[in-house]
DNA sequence: CCTACCGATCGGTAGG
DNA sequence: CCTACCGATCGGTAGG
């Protein structure tokens, strides 16, 4: 069985959030990003954070400020990465399907990339404190409203169906989280298997 | 702006997973699902869903055993819904795309529905205990391979992409979760309509 | 259904 | 970076 399908028109290779961790700050906050994600924010505790780090719990509020404080960073971390990538598309000269298209590809790769940070800020944002919590909410909202004036103008130049802008942007970033499970099981299919794939069924099922 | 497009072949109207709390118990356990949604498993508190039914924590513990118990509870609940439903639709004389039709209708109904119920087991399963945490997870394996063996038939009937089944399905499920923003935000589209459009995006997105 | 209370664990600080 | 320790909060029990 083959899986053709997508001729892609971007390349768009994501590099990782940072290149490699130097500071014990970043280790931290590396392996908290990791930790988070398995136990949940809540349920993960410091001391066990600690122990993976091989010190005493104490010893991480010499790095960091608090367990907040490292939520906050992983959210606003990824969201900027998110923007620069969604402000860079918005100036393309392209047609509306192209700059959907590389920004699925984005998005797939971000999360693969950078699994357990995306992974975090995805599931975990809620537990963000005030103000940090209403400043992502924010930035939040505005990333999707800049997702949906693209498809809005491709539904204005006739290039998608004429359905509601809103709904296709839920149903595509949700459909995204389905990389989360591609990273948990055997690959039957590889990554850039499964990227096509996302793109393919998505942009398919939203093209006039 | 107009929102045609899908011809429903099936009306699926999936009932409340129960008509009406009466039992204390199942008062309880309706709201603990509520506060685990708004607040996760791990961060919602004994107490606090105590005082939201009127009572002191202490009090609980005449109606249910623990507080695992619950999420036990309300996971089985809902897991037992999707295997009805997947059950019929798998002896159904139907082509695979009028099942996949169905069962995503069936999905989406089933989270407007019970929309706590089903948000806390997608997003707190994880938090069961053994021996319960090992036979939900083999209930969860084992209702995806069901879901796939749909769409390997209409693969190999021609009526579906050559495209691998297991990465539509994870591709589905994930959609499927838009729900949950579409029920936080004003509905500029009604229930119905967004149901119609999930199924009219994924489908044709798979759609040979 | 309540009061009273338990042992455990949490995030975080003081002080060195 | 550690030891020692804090106040708070947790799930749950005893006993009535």
């Amino acid at each position: 069985m083959t899986f053709p399908i997508f001729t892609s028109t971007y390349t768009c290779a994501m590099p990782k959030i940072r290149a490699e961790n130097t500071t014990k700050r970043e280790i931290i906050i590396t392996k908290a990003a990791k930790l988070f994600k398995e136990k949940g924010y809540k349920a993960a505790s410091m001391r066990e954070l600690a122990s993976l780090i091989g010190v005493e719990a104490a010893s991480l509020y010499n790095h960091i400020s608090s367990k907040g404080d490292l939520l906050r960073l992983i959210c606003f971390e990824v969201s900027t990465v998110y923007y620069a990538s969604i402000n860079a598309i918005e100036k393309d000269n392209k047609n509306s399907i192209s700059k959907i298209e590389k920004l699925l590809r984005f998005h797939v790769s971000a999360m693969i990339d950078n699994y357990e940070k995306v992974y975090v800020t995805d599931n975990n944002w809620r537990n963000l404190e005030e103000p940090y919590l209403s400043e992502y909410r924010e930035l939040r909202r505005n990333y999707r409203k800049k997702f949906t004036a693209i498809v809005q103008q491709g539904i204005e130049e006739n290039e998608l169906k004429q359905i509601d802008a809103n709904s296709i942007v839920m149903i595509f970033i949700n459909a995204i989280g389905a990389i989360d499970q591609w990273h948990r099981i055997i690959h039957k299919v590889d990554s850039q298997t499964f990227e096509d794939i996302i793109v393919a069924v998505l942009i398919d099922g939203v093209r006039k």
